[in-house]
DNA sequence: AACCAATGCAACCGCAGAGTA
DNA sequence: GTACTCTGCGGTTGCATTGGT
């Protein structure tokens, strides 16, 4: 009895990422697919346990990853799902393409929590926070940033966010689908909630009223039409500082001819509930400029010398939006 | 310039659930 | 039904970066 560790910590490498390892990582995923985390590190001659390879891969390394700032409707979008789903972080990523658990539960983390806090709203449970929770943010704010919020809009909507179920909906998709005019469509945005709950929101009646409050330095680089942009590849969007600077490495990597090997490869992305999975198919059917933007991922400004990443080795225009 | 605190993010850890023999 | 493995999730930590003094 007793559970095994997830692999053998002896001997086995711990924190950031080399640019070696990734790459290895890459390769070894190009050409096999995700399959057996557990066997990964061995097979790929990496000396991290397969937790942590899947993590990296799935954070970090996954093509269809965006990168960057939050939008301000992704922003919605977390803040609406954590209202509904709680911080079921994998849930409500899977609402937001490209995004990762990880990166959405950081976001909340260090940014939202603050704002709706700012503005008088208690992170954990939706609800405007009691007057003594407010004045204590507010003279936390002051001494912080010597200036405060008007908070007094929030104290009248003394009531919990509302959110309205529509049993009736039945989604096409689950990816959220990008507004044609984010400022007032989100009014009736939809979600999907596991265990065939439909649920449609109008959280953004209230929703509105509270992101009114983020500062306008708080506004998003990503504006919400850029958001979503996975599509046909095109050969003229590659990005343009990555092709030019590309050294040999993705040629290195013997890409594929693989075939997925999660047996995804007769579903096409829109049946799919998990978007991710699936999308990274789609997104990598144009090896070039997958190749282009994985250079750009691998040989970006690695000056230090001691082959560790640089921490933003991929933006987001580098990566998730030069790739598509 | 140097120091310190705050911030943000990548990565780790432990647990739970699904799957399998 | 049990024992075990594997994967995925959420909480937390560690560290590099940034900003203030």
């Amino acid at each position: 009895m007793g559970r095994q560790p997830c692999c053998d910590k002896v001997g086995l490498k711990k924190g950031p990422w080399t640019a070696d390892e990734d790459k290895k990582l890459i390769n070894f995923i190009l050409t096999n697919g995700q399959c057996c985390w557990r066997a990964v590190p061995k097979l790929a001659g990496l000396l991290r346990c397969g937790k942590s390879c899947r993590l990296r891969w799935i954070n970090y390394l996954r093509p269809d990853l965006k990168r960057g700032l939050l939008s301000e409707f992704e922003e919605k979008m977390v803040i609406d799902l954590h209202a509904q789903l709680g911080n079921r972080w994998s849930k409500i990523a899977s609402h937001l393409p490209g995004r990762t658990d990880n990166e959405i539960k950081n976001h909340w983390n260090t940014h939202i929590k603050k704002k709706l806090k700012k503005m008088g709203i208690d992170p954990a449970t939706h609800k405007p926070l009691s007057n003594e929770a407010i004045e204590q943010n507010q003279n936390q704010t002051k001494q912080q940033l010597n200036q405060s919020q008007p908070l007094e809009e929030n104290n009248q909507n003394q009531q919990p966010l509302q959110v309205d179920f529509d049993p009736n909906f039945e989604p096409e998709n689950d990816q959220i689908k990008e507004p044609e005019k984010p400022e007032t469509s989100l009014e009736s945005s939809t979600i999907t909630k596991e265990n065939d709950n439909i649920i449609t929101t109008t959280l953004f009646d209230t929703m509105d009223d509270v992101m009114n409050g983020f500062c306008t330095d708080e506004v998003p680089i990503i504006e919400p039409h850029e958001i979503l942009v996975p599509c046909v590849p095109s050969s003229s969007s590659t990005s343009t500082s990555s092709s030019s600077n590309s050294t040999n490495f993705l040629e290195d990597l013997q890409l594929p001819d693989f075939e997925w090997s999660c047996n995804d490869n007769d579903n096409n992305v829109t049946n799919n509930n998990d978007a991710n999975n699936n999308s990274i198919m789609a997104l990598w059917d144009d090896n070039d400029d997958f190749i282009s933007s994985l250079n750009m991922l691998i040989n970006g400004d690695d000056d230090d010398g001691d082959g560790k990443y640089p921490r933003m080795a991929m933006d987001s225009e580098s990566w998730a939006y030069g790739l598509f």
